[in-house]
DNA sequence: TACTTTTCACCTAGGTGCGAAGAT
DNA sequence: ATCTTCGCACCTAGGTGAAAAGTA
């Protein structure tokens, strides 16, 4: 199981489920900026066997594209603010458009990815990737978030649970045409699936020692339904 | 000639045409908040004669509402951004709620208004009017951006003119049925309306004898046609 | 009478996957 | 054969004034 798809089209495709995360544990009157980028899972290239309903490794990673950093454009928020609020990351958008001028976050089509959520403590804009690493940040990664870029849907089970779940494509649904047995098997696919679970995630973050240091986290996504629910805790040393 | 009038409601109705502005002679490392507020012009209460097609004062102002100031959402801006970009209130709301709990501007029905634009050295959270105040702020006001507060308008040719020239309102157009006596009298109010000049106006500020400093201003707004164009400036003493 | 509120058809703006056509 | 692109119908989301209904 090689994760979700995403499709990915010159002009930019949005993400879906959508990565939403809330968090606490920071300090109220600091601030703060979040950050989202996308990193290649391994070096190879895929192509999905119709026939087995499975993808199969074609060969070596095209060459790499230009890395880009999504700066969610709330940003930057003060602590307070990402105590409340949650964190959604619903305007970001892939391309494969490697001259794409929309500042969206650019992949190899029938690659496969990994999205990372980034938490800094704000002191300047930050516009490149290399600027990421000299500042005090925490990275955290979630699993359950990978997928495989492409600009067309290769398992029609992805594509039924994207017809089914988002909005935008209720035009497509016809829950009359699925048989017992397919939504048996929607079932199953949603329980190994990012679709199984929520892309709200929870964050924890302990300081290291100072009485005022908390957790972080992110908490569930109540707005979708419980197959989609899931919850679990990163920890990692404080900023 | 008492303005444009713009409709209220209890969600909140945006500002059409919108205020648009741009700046000039900030110091582009600098971080500045745009803000806007809407104070009375007068303290009178008026009701519209139909059969004269004019206002008329009926009576002293209603008791004064919860004054508030919206900040611009995409605040705080830097100097460079706001030498660059034009900054829209498209989304500011005008609302007659007294409750409003969205952050609107919360006006009288059949009062006269006058919008502000500010711009301040950003410091830290401005959410009071009485911190305004007390900021480095400087306040420009533009004349023909007066208007009168309406829960349905009153003169039926500024109802054409919204119609003609709001996207959202296209529905409605139907120019087959305009003559071409009304068509004239419409473009004659055109020259004595808000309509007739471009919300986006040219403010100059000058330094107190720096070598660095330079005026600020907002220009044309080139996305209206020809008659909705105008162009002034305003200077004010440095920031 | 003199407003204000509600509901509605009709727009803008833009996010979906489909399927035909294009590219290699 | 294996992808990618483009135009499309069909949605979501929400900004318009008209007209009917409500208020006082």
């Amino acid at each position: 199981d090689l994760g979700t798809e995403m499709i990915i089209t010159k002009s930019g495709r949005r993400m879906f489920p959508t990565i939403r995360v809330s968090f606490s544990g920071l300090q109220p009157s600091c601030k703060y900026a979040v950050l989202l980028d996308v990193v290649s899972l391994d070096n190879k290239r895929y192509r999905y066997a119709y026939h087995r309903s499975s993808w199969l490794v074609a060969g070596k990673a095209d060459p790499p594209l230009p890395r880009r950093l999504y700066i969610h454009p709330d940003s930057p928020f003060t602590g307070e603010q990402l105590l409340k609020q949650i964190v959604s990351f619903e305007k970001l958008k892939l391309t494969n458009n490697e001259m794409d001028q929309h500042g969206h976050i650019i992949l190899n089509s029938m690659h496969r990815y990994q999205p990372r959520v980034h938490i800094m403590k704000y002191k300047d804009k930050i516009t490149t990737v290399a600027a990421l690493e000299k500042e005090e940040v925490r990275t955290f990664v979630f699993d359950e978030t990978s997928f495989t870029a492409v600009t067309a849907y290769q398992n029609q089970l992805i594509t039924r649970l994207k017809i089914d779940s988002n909005p935008f494509a209720k035009g497509f649904r016809d829950s009359s045409r699925l048989s017992e047995f397919e939504r048996g098997r929607i079932d199953k696919m949603i329980h190994g699936h990012t679709y199984a679970r929520s892309p709200i995630r929870s964050i924890s973050e302990t300081h290291g020692g100072s009485s005022k240091d908390r957790p972080i986290s992110i908490s569930p996504n109540l707005k979708r339904p419980q197959r989609f629910r899931y919850e679990m805790v990163q920890t990692l040393p404080p900023l």
